[in-house]
DNA sequence: TAAAGATGTAATGTTATGAGTAACAACTAG
DNA sequence: CTAGTTGTTACTCATAACATTACATCTTTA
């Protein structure tokens, strides 16, 4: 299938509100960032609400986070909007009657969450104050060419 | 899109490979294990011997690992049969007008690098003799019922 | 209160990717 | 020579992600 930029397009969201915190928030604006559609948009953020990351409003463009965004990892945000979480996936139709295929998938399985969670532990570690703090940093970089 | 098993299925096959080494290792017995079919054996097959895992002859059934299966990761079989090996994926179409969408893709890399690191070296630590070594003993427990 | 504009959400269309299928040249083995 | 196998390509089909459209509901403001 087409690649999930769905994570990638939530940090966007999240980093925008704080960012332009007093500027224009509505999610055509905030589209026009992510080159997407207020759609798009108002979709992850009705999941980035029922994961208690964003507050928002019907009818009136004011969201704002719900948590310190230093107490906010990527791996919250990954999980608020990916339904899906997994990042390696088991072939589950395979042939019981063999020894291979009968025992390959609880198998793998099982490898498969190792690297789940040595994944999800980096991803744990790394906080959208980070994210934030350095897109500003290459922003002023960027303003100094 | 579809979920790409092709990970599972190398694995699946590499494992049978040892495992029935001295049985019909055509491709078409293989297909039968994994239920799929035996293009989608032979064009993994061709990966993984791209990559000098698997030894496989034009005309006969006869493939076998070049390497010693407590020597080859999951990581070692994850890059012989994923062509783009990113588990997360930027969004490459931001506003580059925009301080976030300006700045955001080059941050999310390198969030993302470290994510894929610590996933690769989970892989780089599970080798083809463990999952090889579990299936048979799965296979045991499931005999002894 | 009415109009304008925003959100929340569902339905539908488009597109990219993985897997299934078929076909065939090249090779091996009996 | 024949049957069977691999290596490879082209094509079809299924599915998931994103785009688009639509509209009920709510907020704001004149």
């Amino acid at each position: 299938m087409r690649y999930s930029h769905r994570l990638s397009d939530a940090v966007h969201i999240l980093a925008y509100v704080e960012i332009y915190r007093d500027g224009d928030l509505s999610s055509q604006a905030i589209a026009a960032s992510v080159e997407s559609n207020p759609a798009l948009v108002r979709r992850l953020m009705g999941a980035l609400r029922q994961a208690g990351l964003l507050a928002t409003q019907r009818g009136s463009a004011q969201p704002h986070l719900l948590r310190d965004p230093a107490t906010m990892s990527l791996l919250d945000i990954y999980r608020a909007v990916e339904p899906d979480g997994d990042l390696l996936h088991v072939d589950d139709r395979t042939n019981p009657q063999c020894i291979v295929g009968g025992n390959i998938q609880e198998t793998l399985r099982g490898a498969y969450q190792q690297v789940q969670r040595a994944a999800e532990n980096q991803m744990a570690q790394i906080t959208l104050a980070e994210l934030i703090s350095e897109i500003q940093v290459r922003e002023r970089k960027r303003a100094n060419l």
